[in-house]
DNA sequence: ACCTGACAATTTTTTATTTTTTTGCCAGAT
DNA sequence: ATCTGGCAAAAAAATAAAAAATTGTCAGGT
């Protein structure tokens, strides 16, 4: 149950490098949950994943420092995670990291994410349409009349950059 | 059925502003898909969810160039499509945007994009230490033989950069 | 009412340069 | 076997300057 796992076996398994392993594990990016009295490293289960997911991440185009911001952000976001890398879904684009946590999706850095509701502004424009009163005049076009029209903004803060 | 929406009006349910209205319609970004006789922009329904998303992603951060440049992608890789933007569902982020088109996920301009399977990775280490055979002298951890290990390798190709 | 064009202000992109981070390689220590 | 450290190469990020794109405002034309 409690396997752990030595730094050859945790290369091995993911892939990473071992000069990447000893460099994570210097800089506090990943780091084994149990050491030897030796000093020598043992990662757990838990680990192997977080360490999997780096090298998926890296793979995919991420730079390291996109991951580590990514982390600092996420555990700011998500503060009951102890380590995102092995308890979140991720997407990686080459530029984000998105995560899938509670049926919604964000983006890591800025956790500022959402879906275009298509559909819903149809309803609003057939709505709209509906309620339009017909203008004598004009043979084509020109169906609403002054609308003040202001509740059809998009209510959606705009923030820019 | 046919209804169609002047430039007023497009921009009162859109929110875009008349001169984003005509330097998108000059530049081919969004055209009205009628004219009138004198030459008056007429936007059909399809066109005002073309509008609505643009400007809802611009809110969102997005640049007009970006949009264009996801556009031009988009097209290419969705021949199909005759207005992507108002045919797809689209998420954006500050930098980037994704759609998810027939359950996949897409970045839009380069159209590499995946889910991390965390799963899967569980399932690969746990068959594998499964098949472990303890070895007889250490007593925590070096589980593993001197394991050809290759098997273990994501074989997703790294794309660097 | 709407379109177009022109000018200027703002924003975004591009490009080049410098700085920092990351990695490979090797040697010595535990 | 593994860890740590040092050094150099490679990759990425931060910075600054120049170029391009976008937008606001206004005026004239239809």
């Amino acid at each position: 149950m409690a396997t752990v796992f030595t730094s050859r076996q945790a290369i091995q398994i993911t892939g990473v490098t071992q000069r990447q392993l000893a460099y994570w594990r210097k800089t506090g990016l990943i780091t084994p949950s149990q050491r030897t009295p030796g000093g020598h490293s043992r990662y757990t289960f838990h680990d192997l994943i977080a360490l999997k997911t780096a090298k998926r991440l890296i793979d995919a185009g991420v730079s390291l420092q996109k991951l580590r911001n990514s982390i600092t952000a996420l555990t700011r976001t998500l503060p009951q995670l102890k380590q995102p890398l092995s308890e979140l879904s991720l997407l990686a684009t080459g530029d984000v990291i998105l995560v899938f946590h509670e049926g919604a999706v964000f983006e890591t850095l800025t956790g500022q994410e959402w879906i275009l509701p298509i559909a819903q502004f149809q309803r609003e424009v057939e709505r709209k349409q509906n309620t339009r009163r017909p203008s004598p005049s004009s043979g084509q076009g020109e169906l609403f009349p002054e609308t003040s029209g202001d509740d059809f903004q998009d209510g959606s803060a705009a923030n820019s950059k």
